[in-house]
DNA sequence: CATAAATTGCGACAAATTTGCAATTAATAG
DNA sequence: CTATTAATTGCAAATTTGTCGCAATTTATG
């Protein structure tokens, strides 16, 4: 706990900016619920305002420290790997519960090899898999 | 291209729904340039009023002719593999491009045996990678 | 063609996101 | 520790995005 707020201010001092409460704030309510709304990130740090919030966000994703997911119809917010173990998503699209998987070497080998015939240089990658959860195929 | 029109009336006869000129237009659109923005879809149909935009891309998310794509920071719009090739993404962190990829019948096992761990009944998926591009890399 | 149902456009709303700027807070030199 | 400077915040207003109700229009059908 203490461990990663050292680790993200380490890691914004490196690129010129202070961790402030706001910041922190916002940060603590990522790590709380993964992966996170705006609505409830706003909710969750009631004494800052909006647009902090908003901009903390975009320093977060410049940063990348936050990446969006298209999760359903709305986006979420999460720490990336660097703040959180990598993991994928698996959403259901009748009750929209998400479950979390991690990816085997197999995957990262196919993202290596697309990434390298496009000569790409590879920074991140999102996994996204959608249908239905046990409890809603029984309809 | 009028076998994709016809496939698309047929697939939203099926579901009770007739395929007018404002729908055609949002799908003509969505063809035109993929993956695409609503700013652009709205821009691209200027006799469509935006309400009616919104209904369609609704409708058509519904009924699977369509789904959203987070890419950078803003979603974005795309047809689903009944209507169009079925592939991946590779967008440019710096440029904002984006590179269709297609997936390997490697991937496709590791998602089967992700949904049926998790009982799962796969309905989509996404893959993005997030990196740069040959010529932004040189920076 | 007549009728019923589906769909559209319009205008008003509501929600989400962005912006300018004055006040506050954080980093740093002395 | 205090003064100074630069970064950051809160606030209010503006903009953008997405939604809704309803009358007018279009489409499907008998």
């Amino acid at each position: 706990m203490d461990r990663s707020k050292n680790q993200l201010r380490q890691h914004m001092q490196k690129a010129g900016h202070s961790l402030t409460k706001p910041r922190l704030a916002v940060f603590a309510a990522l790590q709380d619920q993964e992966p996170q709304t705006m609505r409830r990130l706003i909710a969750a740090c009631p004494s800052i305002d909006r647009a902090s919030i908003y901009r903390t966000i975009a320093l977060f994703e410049k940063l990348g420290i936050v990446q969006r997911l298209q999760i359903g119809w709305k986006y979420k917010l999460e720490l990336t790997d660097s703040f959180s173990r990598h993991h994928h998503h698996l959403t259901c699209l009748k009750c929209g519960r998400v479950i979390a998987f991690d990816e085997s070497t197999e995957l990262i080998k196919e993202l290596r090899w697309v990434a390298a015939h496009n000569r790409f240089k590879i920074r991140s990658h999102q996994l996204e898999i959608q249908g239905l959860c046990e409890s809603c195929r029984k309809d």
